[in-house]
Parts: C-alpha cells; sequence; structure tokens
DNA sequence: TTAAAAACATGATCTAGATTATATTTTTGC
DNA sequence: GCAAAAATATAATCTAGATCATGTTTTTAA
C-alpha cells in the first residue's frame, strides 16, 4: 500500500478500461485497489492457479508465457502499462492459462472480482472497453496464429519485430524507433515458434543487411520499408 | 424474412448471448432481426468488408478463414448455431479481418449495430455474456496457438480432432462419437497448418491404428483415450 | 574483480514434413 | 447416367529449419 497512487494521478488513466468513468466512480476503484510492486522476475499469477481479480498494469512490462505438456514455455503476449492483466480467466472462471511474469520491475494495482463485477454492471462504458479490448487481442492472436501457418520463420520474426515497434515502439530520431523491450533471442524464439539459434542467425542478417540495429539489448529498426517488405503482409 | 422465427422459439436461444434477458426485450430483439438463409458456400461476409451488425447463427456451420498475403487460406474457426459471427470486427470497429462462409445451409439471423449497442448498455447480462464469449475465444486461440509452436504435426492432429469432438461432437453409440462435420483434408490442414498430403498421410495412420474411422464425410472416434494420448496435451 | 553462468554466434549434420508426381476414388454438374 | 472435377491415397525426393557442437562475449552474483 505504499507506493500508492490514486487512479486519477494514475501515469496509464486514460489509457485503461476505466478512462471514461466519472471522478466519483473513479475514487471508488481508488479505494478499493491494492497497490503492488515486483521485481524482475517475480510473477504476478502463475498457470493453474485459481483467479480472484484483476490486475491493472501501472508501468512495466509483463510476459505472459504458457508452459506445454514438455515443459517447454512460449511467450503467448507481452503486457505493459495502462493493460490489464489476467482479465481472461476471471471472466471464464477458469484457473490461469498462463503464468505473468515481470520483464522489469512494474508498479500494478489488483481488484477484486466482486468490484469488477460490479463496476461492469454500473457502467456502461467499462464494459464496452473490456470488449473492445478482448475484441481487439483476439484479432490480433487470430492474425498471428494465421502467420504461424502460412509464414516461413524469417517472414515470422520481421512481423513481430513490426508488431512490437507498433506496441512497444518509440522513435529516438527520424527514421530510427527503438523497441523498448529486453528481449533474448531465446524469448523472440517462443514467440516465433522457432529454435533460439534460428533466432540469432536471422537477427544478424537483420543487422547484415542494415535494416536493424542494437542498442544495449534493445533492438532499433532503421529500415522499416525492408521489414515490411519481408514480413508479407497481406492487404 | 420469410423463414423468420421469432427469437424465443429459436432453436439456439438459450445458447447465445441473450440467453439471460427478459422477454419483452427479447421481443424487442425479435422485432429488429432480420432472418436470412445461406446456402453452402455462401458467405456471411468477406474479408476487407466494412461490418454493419452481428450475426446470431440459429443453425449450420460457418468456416471462418482468413487469407494470406500470398492468397492461402487459414480456417481460424469454426462456428456453429448458437454463437454470434462477425462481433469482433463490429466492436473494433475494423473492417473484416476474416470471411465467413456457409459449410452447409444455414439460418441467420442481423442485427445492426445501433441496436446491438443500446442492447448491452441497458443490458449488463448480454455484455457479461459476449465478455465471457470473448474471454473463452482468446483463451482457445492462445492456446492453440502455442500448440501450433510446441507440437509437431500428428500431435496438433490429434488435438484438432478433440477439439471438434468438444464443440461438434454427438454421441452415436457407447464410445463412439461423431463430428459433425464435412471437412475435407484439405480443409483440416489449413487448421493444423499442414499441407493437406500430411493430413491424409496422418489420418490414414490413425485409422490404422483404431482410433477413428469414417463414416462417409464424417469423421468418428473411436478410441479417444489413444488420441488423447497423441494430443501430448498439458495438465 | 573475478569466476560462473547466461546469452550470442556460427558451422555441420540431420530430419519432419513440404513438394512433386502419379494413380484411384468420390463428388458434382449437366 | 456420365464426364469432368475434386478429393483421397501413396511413394519419392528435397529443403527449411531443428539439433548438435564448439567457441566467444556479456551479464550476474559473490
Amino acid at each position: 500500500m505504499k507506493n500508492s497512487v490514486a487512479c486519477k494521478d494514475c501515469p496509464s488513466r486514460n489509457q485503461g478500461i476505466f478512462c471514461a468513468i466519472g471522478s466519483e466512480e473513479l475514487s471508488e476503484v481508488s479505494k478499493h485497489k491494492v497497490s503492488n510492486v515486483y521485481k524482475k522476475g517475480q510473477n504476478l499469477f502463475i498457470q493453474g492457479n485459481h483467479p480472484f481479480g484483476i490486475f491493472c498494469i501501472s508501468s512495466g512490462n509483463i510476459k505472459v508465457t504458457q508452459t506445454g505438456a514438455d515443459g517447454k514455455e512460449s511467450i503467448i503476449r507481452i503486457v505493459k502499462g495502462g493493460d490489464i492483466l489476467g482479465h481472461r480467466s476471471l471472466f471464464t472462471s477458469e484457473h490461469y492459462r498462463a503464468t505473468a511474469t515481470a520483464m522489469e520491475d512494474t508498479k500494478a494495482c489488483f481488484l477484486d472480482k466482486s468490484f469488477i463485477m460490479k463496476t461492469i454492471e454500473n457502467n456502461p462504458s467499462v464494459s464496452l472497453n473490456i470488449i473492445e479490448k478482448l475484441s481487439k487481442d483476439m484479432g490480433a492472436a487470430e492474425s498471428w496464429s494465421s502467420s504461424l501457418h502460412q509464414k516461413n520463420v524469417r517472414e515470422r520474426l520481421a512481423e513481430l519485430l513490426l508488431l512490437l515497434k507498433e506496441s512497444h515502439g518509440s522513435q529516438i530520431e527520424e527514421k530510427k524507433t527503438m523497441i523498448d523491450l529486453k528481449l533474448t533471442r531465446e524469448e523472440m524464439a517462443t514467440m516465433v515458434g522457432t529454435a533460439s539459434e534460428t533466432v540469432i542467425r536471422f537477427i544478424s542478417e537483420f543487422k547484415n543487411e542494415g535494416i536493424i540495429e542494437q542498442e544495449g539489448k534493445k533492438i532499433v529498426i532503421i529500415d522499416e520499408e525492408k521489414l515490411l517488405d519481408w514480413a508479407n503482409l497481406p492487404y
């Protein structure tokens, strides 16, 4: 409860699902929330556990991973400040299907189920925002799924970099956009569905071809055009 | 408008998102709906078009396909009677990302956007049902996506048959469940992400091993245990 | 600061499954 | 009812990318 900031002063306030509710209602949310800080590597929730509410991320990036039968991990989503987390399992009354891990030090607030449900029922704007968010995520998941079918690794990797640019990019100078995420090649491999060696190989190729460069642990896109070509996107 | 049945008499009434609303409100829905019949092969909507409302399927199966840059098609979902269709694109105000095609003669009702939005705002139960549905679909999409990463074709095909059994299975006798869908090997291939020849091969193997058999165009699962083994599911 | 552990890099092999080819069976339209 | 088209079947070859191996660099922790 230290580190606690009122919702109205949350850095992510106007991106979240509560962006359109009135200030009295927002202070209700504020009263009910429990703030928390997660260190890099800490889990917000674990696959198989029971959900009791949702998380509102105020800052930091969180990776959502699914572990298969053989223990292999896949990153299925990366969630950033302003997003909500854990809603899917909450609304289906299932156990968590995935594990959420802080990729860096992260601030998140927790809201319990009954309060969330009450808020949804009383605020159509909140439920519409949730519907919209789920719909967007669903579209992204399905598109990505068909990319997995139809594209080879190089194309998928190019597409991944473009998607990360959209979601986590920040322009650092004319024509240079940095992806604000520290991802290992191994982690990218689980997102693209390949071996880490293969990702290493293609990332090196992209670097040699002047498409990207490395700024410490972060990737900078310097030739988006070529990347778009390589990604072989429809429409 | 022939073939039109009141919502309260719809065969799919109690599975849909309107299952919990009052009878006066349901007759409102009934008044606003436009009923339609689609012949096998007809499209309900096409990738790239603009959505104006949602479809409530009263009977029949519909495949939702995405066409990639090279023109290759992938089936990303199969929707059956009782489900809604086209909501995702409607709520994100995007163009349709996929094409919906009747797999057999199908009855569907259309509800326009403004009416849907009004109904959601006035009926928390409807919005909760939509949230729940989207959450379920999202979970399925993400699980499947990580299966695509982590499993080989044989495992994925086994998993697909089990998923179709859940969604479209009907028990025809002790230990025999028929999948009520006429799918070609080619179509299964696009769902699993392989070549049709590969699906043909493995389906033949499953038949030889006494795991499945064919009833006309439909597949019957006769040894679910073995299929579960092969699918290599987690938990 | 320095030793151990991750992460990155690159080459050599190997294999699941794509592709190509050919034949048979089933379905469809006229 | 029959010809054409689509779907199924099976075998032979080929390749993208997995796996294995070995070395270097970077990060971490003590």
